[in-house]
DNA sequence: CGGCTAATTGATGTGCGTCAACGCTCGTGG
DNA sequence: CCACGAGCGTTGACGCACATCAATTAGCCG
């Protein structure tokens, strides 16, 4: 019996590659860990040591510079994959925003691992692949988006992530994992702008903040049209 | 006699991955295509028809906002992969910023060639996973750096691209692939702050500018302080 | 030499950062 | 149960880095 066969991520991780008896085997090198809101699983700089798979949970992946600026370079949900297989080092913290789960795995056991199968080597391809689509979009706003635009885009974007199907084009409300000082981050602006931003879309009808982590989004057309 | 056996990028490229009779079956669905500065291989939205490796030259890969602001998301150098393989559509586009000789392939054929060689799908993952790191990293110049920064974090990617290595620490020359507007394009800039940084530099003695496409980097040390 | 485009330089404007004060929320302990 | 404090968030006043607008110059090809 493995942690393997109550994963609820077992379908959409890329452990759906495997069938029941490789579960088995990877089971044996993979374990379970919780963290804290906080708790960080790598440091930046460090030798990749782990990956993992996420179970539950919103994590971030960082970077900064030696004077204190941060950015965060992305974020990962359930079923994602952390860390950096076939390489020595790791240029980014992984730091846990919520409680989470996550399935650990030694970097080296890992990379022997994939190297005999194929089908999960194809997974982690495409997650790859469509991460690297994902966060080059993301330079776009970095880049070349103003303030405004920069909060729309971000609002869509956690609505397509942590919105539900079902929603359809009513009004949702969103649980955000970030601070005010995590959504800066994400987004290369100050906590200051961010507020700002906020206020100025909760004056115009378009969202409702009935506390600090929660935003309804009122008019996601509005919305989409800030987004630019 | 296929083209492979004269490819200059043959060890280098996901083809290193390849025995001789593999080359051989590569070669069959593969066709040399040579394009002049301008030229795109891929557009932005359109279906992912092409994929292909760069044989020699500089390509940008670039997305922009509906009202014409452009973003640079990424810049492919001899050896390196361009496409989206397993995928629907292209985020965005691929243009020659020098004249360019790229090895294509239909997609589809890519893709089931693939799917039957796994040595070449380990060589695209870690292409891939290296790929995203470095995306990564550019993501903290975008949304934490200044101009000054910027620029100067710019010039020493291009000693590492595009420098010697026996160069060591002396002065070097590059040839930049970019026009101002390009440079500006990559590092989220308009083209008077980029052209202002350079002469700022120029009057400082850290780099030299003997002509429009030519850099000079005297001075490597004060460039690092200055990235950042 | 003339014409065309890219790059530079200058003058001005503004969006966002910075600095500072205030307010809200929640947990803790008297 | 309320007082208090600590942390996070909001709001305001101000300044600056970079964008914008405009004019000039440099490089390049006929």
């Amino acid at each position: 019996m493995s942690y393997c066969d109550t994963c609820v991520v077992r379908n959409r991780a890329i452990c759906a590659a495997l069938d029941t008896n490789e579960l088995e085997a990877l089971n044996k090198i993979g374990r379970r860990r919780m963290l804290e809101p906080g708790d960080s699983l790598i440091w930046e700089g460090d030798d990749s040591v782990l990956v993992a798979n996420v179970i539950d949970g919103v994590l971030k992946l960082s970077t900064g510079t030696e004077d204190g600026r941060e950015q965060i370079v992305g974020v990962v949900y359930p079923a994602d994959f952390i860390g950096r297989p076939f390489g020595s080092t790791t240029r980014h913290s992984v730091t846990a925003l919520t409680e989470a789960t996550v399935c650990v795995f030694a970097r080296g056991d890992f990379d022997n691992f994939a190297a005999e199968h194929p089908g999960l080597e194809h997974k982690l391809l495409q997650r790859t692949l469509a991460e690297l689509d994902r966060t080059r979009r993301w330079m776009l706003l970095l880049g070349r988006k103003n303030a405004e635009e920069k909060i729309a885009t971000f609002l869509m974007d956690m609505v397509e992530r942590l919105g539900k199907p079902e929603d359809g084009d009513r009004e949702v409300t969103i649980a955000l994992p970030f601070s005010r000082q995590q959504v800066a981050d994400v987004l290369g602006l100050t906590i200051e702008t961010v507020s700002r931003q906020f206020t100025k879309l909760k004056k115009e009808g378009v969202i409702d903040l009935p506390s600090r982590r929660e935003v309804v989004i009122l008019n996601r057309t509005a919305l989409e049209d800030r987004a630019g």
